[in-house]
RNA sequence: GGUACCUUGGCCGAGUGGUUAGGCACCGGUCUGCAAAACCGUCUACGGCGGUUCGAAUCCGCCAGGUACCUCCA
């Protein structure tokens, strides 16, 4: 009864117990960025949603190891050339070097991600450091007969594994409709049938991310990483393995039928997909040209916003959706979330203010179960969250005199706060954590409110307003209260 | 064209047959030197049409609109 976790399974298409193969071992392989750009607010989705599971899953007592991989064997050219420079472009140090701009990229991805606070996974391997472990994938699929090598490329067959397995069990695709549907691309005329997808191939002249193998210089093909790498650390079949909810076809489809084909049974127990983030009701991505990068939204520095966003803003505002909706961006939207977590940072703060008064006239236990019930429902954090206001609304109206906390009820409202909001759903105060000064500037900033309270008992308004007007002016909200003030720093 | 999914009040978003989601915004009240915040209260809903049922936002059918995937994409 406690603690039943039940999560929705892409493969059967409803929310099944979960259930590890070797508790209290989970193995979780997420599909990582391609780091060939910045991150923008559709990376974050996928980010913070499994590390919602990673926290939650560690929580309940099991020992995670969560594999989220970095997509590094792109399929990078060199540019054309200008005409110019070509002298130039046979300097080594002038021509791109992928990894450089691996390098680049990855870090800015890390970046973000820390300011997300996303917790780093406990293997981030690498496309480009497991090319032998790929090759032999490779080999073996072609040893159990479902490839076949064409013109220096090695090509699944598709048609054949089909006749043998399901292709398309994931996305609920036949393969009679994929051949009427597919469209005609380069490498065709190599493949027998067009449904058919590379595993290796044979790199052209201008590709200089190239590696030798039985078949020729070249590259493995966009779905065989995955495999070969959740396969080497987690084993040939594992609990969870999640990713966008674009990527079920074809590339998690395909990931399948390397499993199978390589190995004979399914590998994933059970498959997890966030939806996308839409910016005016369309998919926020690279390819459409309307993605708004991370760092943007941390400074503001963007046309579509009116402001800058804090971190945790964008954080929370990813968790107020469940992670299978569509979430649409807007500042809005945005804004709303800014000030509802600044509401739940505020009550959280203001729990030392708590008054015991009597009997008790609300029930923390229960707002936990519930938090847990959420929790356990598929990861409904927009649920989570509205117990943590009621939280809130129990914090502010006990100040506020209406009402009655016991004893007890005090370290019970902090520990709900600090399990769900902090541990689990990942928030966190940006401006005290890890912040070692914040003491001395919290009692700077003290100081100079008592002597407003000095000028307000002398009837001093000008003073007094000066003093809150400058202050609002820097950012910081100021409060009377009955026994003196209170202030934050909105950032 | 095929497949899957979606359509909730001013905005964002929960909710899978009967009980208030929640946040933001708005309005009224309390408090306050003025404010702000907080508290209390009020108000806007379930795309359309039919059906099943004692009862449907929730199940079924049709219609309308939208999105995703089918091509690298979180």
């Amino acid at each position: 009864m406690e603690n039943q976790l039940y999560i929705y399974n892409t493969l059967d298409r409803k929310k099944e117990l979960f259930v590890p193969l070797h508790a209290p071992s989970v193995g979780l392989y997420v599909c990582g960025p391609t780091v060939y750009g910045d991150p923008h607010l559709g990376h974050a989705r996928p980010a913070i949603t499994f590390d919602i599971l990673f926290r939650y899953l560690t929580h309940l007592g099991y020992k995670v190891r969560y594999v989220r991989n970095i997509t590094d064997v792109g399929h990078l050219e060199n540019d054309a050339d200008e005409g110019e420079d070509k002298v130039a472009k046979k300097a080594r140090l002038e021509q791109v070097e992928p990894m450089e701009i691996v390098q680049y990229y990855l870090n800015r991805y890390h970046k973000a991600m820390d300011a997300l606070n996303v917790l780093p996974p406990s293997i981030e391997p690498h496309a480009s450091g497991h090319i032998i472990e790929q090759i032999q994938l490779v080999k073996e699929i072609l040893d159990k007969g479902y490839a076949y090598e064409s013109g220096g490329s090695v090509y699944f067959n598709v048609e054949k594994y089909n006749k043998d397995y399901h292709y398309g069990k994931l996305s609920g695709r036949n393969i009679e409709e994929l051949l009427n549907t597919t469209r005609d691309l380069d490498g065709q005329q190599e493949k027998r049938k067009s449904v058919d997808f590379a595993l290796w191939k044979k790199a052209s002249p201008e590709h200089i991310m190239r590696w030798p193998s039985p078949w020729s210089y070249g590259f493995p093909g966009w779905h065989l990483e995955c495999t070969a790498m959740s396969k080497k650390y987690l084993g040939e079949t594992f609990d969870i393995h999640g990713g966008g909810m674009d990527l079920v076809f074809p590339h998690h489809e395909c990931e399948i039928a390397q499993s199978v084909a390589s190995t004979g049974h399914d590998s994933v127990r059970y498959w997890m997909h966030n939806n996308m983030i839409t910016i005016n009701g369309q998919k926020m991505g690279k390819s459409l040209g309307n993605f708004i990068t991370l760092e943007e939204f941390f400074t503001g520095n963007h046309k579509m916003l009116t402001q800058a966003y804090n971190p945790m803003t964008i954080r929370f505002f990813i968790l107020q959706a469940q992670y299978r909706s569509t979430v649409d961006f807007s500042n809005e939207a945005l804004q709303a979330s800014e000030k509802g977590f600044n509401r739940l940072m505020e009550a959280y703060n203001n729990i030392e203010n708590l008054k015991v008064s009597g009997q008790s006239t609300v029930d923390i236990n229960a707002l936990k179960a519930k938090c847990y019930e959420a929790m356990n429902d598929d990861l409904n954090t927009p649920m989570v969250i509205s117990h943590l206001f009621e939280a809130a609304r129990i914090i502010n109206s006990n100040i506020a005199g209406q009402t009655n906390l016991a004893q007890e009820d005090i370290p019970e409202i902090e520990s709900l706060f600090k399990l769900f909001l902090f541990d689990l759903l990942g928030m966190k105060d940006e401006l005290k954590d890890g912040n070692a000064s914040y003491d001395a500037f919290a009692k700077a900033i003290d100081m100079l409110l008592e002597m407003r309270m000095q000028a307000k008992a002398n009837k001093d308004w000008a003073t007094s307003d000066k003093i809150r007007n400058e202050l609002t002016a820097l950012g910081f909200e100021i409060k009377d209260t009955k026994d003196g003030f209170e202030w934050k720093l909105n950032k």
